[in-house]
DNA sequence: TGCAAACTCTACTAAATCGATAGGATAATA
DNA sequence: TATTATCCTATCGATTTAGTAGAGTTTGCA
């Protein structure tokens, strides 16, 4: 399941790429037009920003802005910074590898290869799917 | 994520779909085989019989059987018992849906529109994923 | 009949996570 | 220097997770 810092996030990137100049939109803006919590959002953009895919502006005529290069930014790239893993099970991640204590080989676990697959899978559409694709196939 | 229930009720499954004939197995066997808590594990064999996949016999020579049936279930049904939805929002899952209080337009919600198509990818793997099929790439 | 084996069921708990909220610090603008 | 808006830390209630404890029930067997 997808947690609603997650889900929060996406529509606030979502929401900042439909605009066409990457200008500075105060906070309280995003979370009135998506219906999110002003100080939750806060701390969702604040970690985009971290990351590297938000700028930011204080003062009057403040607010986040979208760096260019996000709207090539693949929608993996963000979940793993909102959500983790993008794996089931930490033994298939890719990126947050971690071995199981109660499995003595992965290659003959049939947990390990199914969740393989939906890793692949799942990775390949996240992965193929930039911000710019991911907000094409809506109005506004 | 997958919850550690969901992980050991699939390798509890495994572990006896891998057995040719269908007889009872202890709890405790099952639990040493796989690495698994005792407590814990009955708890999901118990819920595993609830949902009709399992058989159990109690007193000597008793334990939980797989009824024969469930080698040609979809790992996505015991999925669902397990974990519950295999979607990764609420509103686009096929058997628990809901709505979301913040959409107004699912259609419109890029959101929505993604997790349409790992929704749709993973259950084709895990609907087209029978018990059979899920150890039949191990050995023992 | 009686005992032991094994599942059944209810209840409880410690720890972690989630979804926020509060409030002050900092920086930019006018 | 006053205002605006982000930055940051800390806290909190509710829920979920991963178990544990222990008594109850059914079955097989001597």
């Amino acid at each position: 399941m997808l947690s609603r810092k997650t889900k929060y996030g996406l529509k606030a990137l979502s929401f900042l790429a439909r605009r066409e100049h990457n200008e500075p939109v105060q906070i309280e803006v995003i979370s009135k037009a998506e219906n999110i919590s002003q100080k939750f959002l806060e701390s969702i953009l604040l970690t985009l920003k971290k990351a590297g895919y938000l700028g930011a502006k204080k003062g009057k005529g403040g607010g986040y802005y979208l760096l260019e290069k996000s709207r090539n930014t693949p929608i993996a790239a963000f979940y793993r910074v909102l959500e983790g893993p993008i794996a089931m099970v930490p033994c298939v991640s890719l990126n947050f590898y971690e071995k199981c204590e109660d499995c003595p080989d992965e290659d003959l676990c049939s947990v390990h290869n199914l969740m393989i697959q939906v890793r692949d899978n799942t990775l390949s559409i996240m992965e193929n799917t930039s911000l710019s694709d991911f907000v094409k196939n809506q109005l506004t």
